[in-house]
DNA sequence: GTGGTCTAGACCACT
DNA sequence: GTGGTCTAGACCACG
């Protein structure tokens, strides 16, 4: 779990921490069950205070993207036991309010339909395979 | 120009106002040469300051969606003299940040690329006819 | 004399006037002794207000690029009667700040002092030949 | 950090601070990674407003010039990530009309082109040495 | 009347 | 304590 952190950005540091392991969770690199790097750990490889990894831990436990273990530390929620709020296949409003406006961007950037597409097909594909580190054949198991 | 706004959203209101403007540029609801409120009506409209409104139209200028016309208020751009800085059909390194953010949150709630797809498609298409004439299709239904 | 305005630029319209007619001079374009057009043709000529035409030339008569013929409208001014605050051969203390400011810029933009000083000896040669306008042998007369 | 600021030039305060930061930057007076003084303290021993100086600042750092390290307060940009939109030893459109205005007006004050030249050669050179450290060449004379 | 600028004071999220 | 945001007033240059 390496975080690459940008101090000087505008998203505050614990939400890039956050949103990095959601992107891990979905890329497969963080896989359900595993371990994270306790609060303090995290925080001393990051650079940053323990309390700004505590409030991305707490995000992510509150989104029921993470569990905490009690006895070690938090973990990856499993699959079976999903995330409560999402009934079916939706993304959350304002997740979908972000997404209409990045269509609205790309419009204005001249994409037409069609290019848009492509471009999503392609982010969205293109951390699929890799889900562990070497072999690349896990879908098999 | 009808604005939403929700004075306890995390988002900014001067943002929510340029996202509002940007959207309805991409929809066909503002076309381009089109004459935006002034500062002062948008203002009053809204019930917001006219330092805000002020912040959201520079924004907006910076961007290249809108121009001030100086003798006039500010307009929609012209397509012929394009954003500056958007090359050609591609999106902001920040925009396709938050597009790769929104899809690691789809994989979360569990859509497969299929589902993301159509749903982009949707959203993509939901306003694509209106804003050629005040008489949209609609009516043929 | 064909001016190029820019309704959407943060410089007043007044000023561009006045910039473009120091400009044509020092170029060459306008010469000593020039009859400038009259205030209401310049200004149907760019689409503006006659105050705004009006406001430029008084800029220009005070600061000792035009004199004001009586009889026919605003001359370019004669060589032998120049600028009289410019003692000799030095710029306002105001276009010297200027001059700082964009050496400065220059700096930032990681230019050494000879690109700058290439850049500056290519932009004064740029406009030195051309006075008139097919025949551009004038420095023989 | 002492800036001089004149409340009743026309150039605005926030732009008198951003051009006095950029001039300190390009002089070597402010280094690279230097910490700026916070808005508040700036605001402070200026006289001014606090948003005057936040818009400075957001000038500055939207021009890449500093950077806001979230953390702490600001900091000049190092140079090994420089600002992005200059491309390579180019003046920007504006400065680049701003630099041929100022020809003109050498033109009509009467200088040649050798003039000028030694007067940008002896601007450019003129805070070149100071910077390096804090004692200057200035003490061997 | 327009946008641009500024002030004095305030609240909030982040660290 | 930091920057970011907002308000309610105000003045000014410009056209």
């Amino acid at each position: 779990m390496i975080l690459k952190l940008d101090f000087s950005s505008e998203i505050p540091i614990y939400l890039q921490i956050r949103n990095q392991i959601v992107m891990g969770v979905a890329d497969g690199k963080l896989k359900p069950g595993e371990k994270l790097p306790t609060i303090r750990a995290l925080a001393d490889e990051a650079g940053v205070n323990t309390m700004t990894v505590n409030k991305a831990y707490a995000l992510l436990k509150q989104e029921g993207v993470i569990v905490a273990d009690r006895r070690s530390g938090a973990r990856i929620r499993q699959q079976e036991q999903q995330r409560p709020e999402s009934g079916a296949l939706s993304l959350s409003e304002k997740t979908l309010a972000d997404l209409r406006l990045i269509i609205a961007e790309a419009k204005l950037a001249g994409m037409g339909q069609e290019d848009f597409l492509t471009l999503c097909a392609e982010e969205f594909a293109k951390h699929n395979q890799n889900g562990s580190d070497s072999h690349s054949e896990d879908q098999l198991n």
